[in-house]
DNA sequence: TATGAAACTAAAAGATTATTTGAAAAAACA
DNA sequence: TGTTTTTTCAAATAATCTTTTAGTTTCATA
């Protein structure tokens, strides 16, 4: 059984997705702030759908608190003249996001596949692997071709935050915002760099072609491809 | 061209947003009930604009009846925006509302909006594909014959346009303007030529007769065909 | 088919973004 | 406390992307 937190200011829209969603055989629970949401957030959901535009503030800040210690899936619901801008989604860790006005097919759709996506990773065991490449994210163990690799905290921190972001691109000031706490006086770019490049010497067989670390230039990093 | 069915009983009502939508290049077709309206659906439209009160019976029954076989966009018109009435919408699979009185700029914006979603978004992703290439508009990444493409920040700006724009064709001072931000310094049309000449290298399997990114001489350029 | 306008191309200059290095500051450890 | 490790920052170098320039080709049409 999955349940829904629903964060939408227009009681309409609210209202017809809980109707739709718990026909579905979805538990829900609907709020209409910011406030409320994060107040809900203490229990546990199996998915957030969060609307962008909130009395109280911006869903995206929303996103980002989530992410500082949660991975359960975020879907955006935004205003269509806001689509171009939802990249930025994405660089707060979204998982997607839904154009208004939709349809209710559509809406179960993206629920149902954000759902499957997020429970067969999950689901998985705590080791990651990929090449010669192999992460204990419980015991912070790290090894390559199987020899062990020491990483410091820090380092441990980013590599992890890719991984568990493969397939999506992270700038590097959301990579800032979610490895150094939130508030913490203000951290130089180019300090992640320096992480980054000490990263790949430890992991990577060529530094100059990097497979684990890649680039992603005019924006940030990128695990793998 | 797209084509709408417009059902709403109040004869002078249904008459105004006939002569507005024509005016704006739609063809409409008017009925008065629910069975004329069943009758007129045997054919096939864009899109519906739906009253809810109808002498012969309520508008959600008929959107009911049109989502057992269809997903065509329905835009229900309502008295007054009753919740019950919209969740109930909702429920049968609206893809949007319009409370009377409306204003004919709105009954405008609700109907592209939803034009454009429901032609969008009718798959389940916001994955272009055509021929080779294939676009994924949200995560910015593109392949082409299976193998990834790297493009600049700029270029799948200019890709992503064309693409959402595919059937028209864009002149190269509507590129520009959309591409840099409006304001900025005066851009040569020729930097836009230059860009689109990367593009092509990295796309088009043979840069001379490009399939992709067409110039329509003396205009711009065009998405395919 | 000769013509001028429009579009294309290649190469270089300019601008921006990444990487690398080294050294100083801070934190962790014994 | 003194030593080692880690983290941060700044400055130099390198890589990449963008724009401009100038020359060439293609196109519509007279």
């Amino acid at each position: 059984m999955y349940s829904i937190l629903i964060v939408e200011d227009d009681v309409i829209i609210n209202g017809g997705i809980k109707v739709c969603l718990e026909k579905q055989g979805y538990e829900t629970v609907s709020v209409y702030s910011l406030n409320e949401a994060r107040e809900e957030l203490k229990k546990s959901f199996s998915l957030v759908l969060l609307d962008i535009n909130l009395p109280d503030g911006s869903g995206l800040e929303l996103c980002k608190e989530i992410r500082q210690s949660s991975e359960i899936p975020i879907i955006f619901l935004t205003a269509n003249d806001t689509e171009e801008n939802m990249i930025e989604g994405f660089e707060y860790g979204c998982d997607d996001y839904i154009s208004k006005p939709f349809s209710v097919g559509v809406l179960e759709q993206r629920i149902k596949a954000v759902l499957r996506r997020s429970t067969v990773q999950s689901g998985n065991s705590d080791i990651f692997s990929y090449k010669g490449l192999t992460v204990d994210l419980k015991r912070m163990s790290v090894t390559n071709e199987g020899n062990l690799v020491k990483l410091s905290a820090t380092e441990f921190k980013i590599l992890r935050l890719l991984i568990k972001n493969k397939g999506q691109v992270l700038t590097r000031s959301i990579l800032i915002d979610r490895i150094w706490d939130c508030d913490e006086n203000y951290i130089d770019e180019n300090t992640l760099n320096v992480h980054i490049r000490r990263l790949r010497q430890k992991l990577e067989p060529d530094t100059k072609n990097p497979q684990y670390i890649v680039t992603v230039f005019g924006i940030g990093y990128t695990f793998g491809e």
